[in-house]
DNA sequence: TTCATTGTCAACCATTTGGTTAAGTATAAT
DNA sequence: ATTATACTTAACCAAATGGTTGACAATGAA
């Protein structure tokens, strides 16, 4: 159960690694929408797009309801909080260390 | 120059989605560190780490320094500002929905 | 019923990935 | 001068990725 996040961390960046899967999470984004609209601004088979549809699925950043021959996808960014976080930590770390650098020209500042 | 960003992207959510490199960006976050003592804690070959570490400098989130014989890797958390700023346009995009989703249950709470 | 539409699935292919081993380079220590 | 240390590189391998084509299944429309 811990290693787990790991496994979603690895699996929400590598859906993410993709331009063609980011254009497919910003059309959603928009709104939702079937597999063959999805699809038409891309030069790529349907086949194509229908396997990064089951990346992105896998990941858990598209969710699927079936009507009939329609497949409906619509975008989950539940899974974007644990990538955000993790990026978010070292954002943290980032302005520690700019603070630490600040603290540290100070000190210098005042001792020269 | 407008595609490369897309590149970058590319580079750096690839890049985080391995756990390998992201316990090594962990390491580096405490310190700046040399090869060996950088693979040390994983049961992988100092070549594998080596290609490791090179996917990460390729990203841009890694920076070398050599001096005689030691490399010594430090942290650059810069290029992570493009994946933080591309998962905070859907942050924003989730919080419209929900407010959109609040109004309307607002409104039809209203009206009913 | 027949035909068109929506989409999946399986098989295939080239390339990339993540690892190995073995050899090589360059520096430091004895 | 020899040997040990710190790394890289090349060659190889199996598995995963990203794409194709072609056949299929299921639903909707004529």
């Amino acid at each position: 159960m811990v290693n787990n996040q790991g496994a979603q961390l690895d699996a929400v960046f590598h859906a993410l690694a993709d331009p063609t899967r980011r254009a497919i999470i910003a059309r959603l984004a928009q709104a939702p929408c079937g597999i063959s609209e999805l699809a038409a601004p891309f030069d790529m088979t349907l086949a194509a797009i229908s396997k990064h549809i089951k990346v992105l699925e896998g990941a858990g950043l598209l969710l699927r309801s079936i009507e009939g021959r329609n497949h409906t996808c619509r975008l989950d960014t539940g899974p974007m909080v644990g990538g955000m976080e993790w990026l978010r930590h070292y954002e943290t770390f980032w302005n520690q260390r700019l603070d630490a650098l600040v603290t540290a020209l100070n000190a210098e500042d005042t001792t020269a």
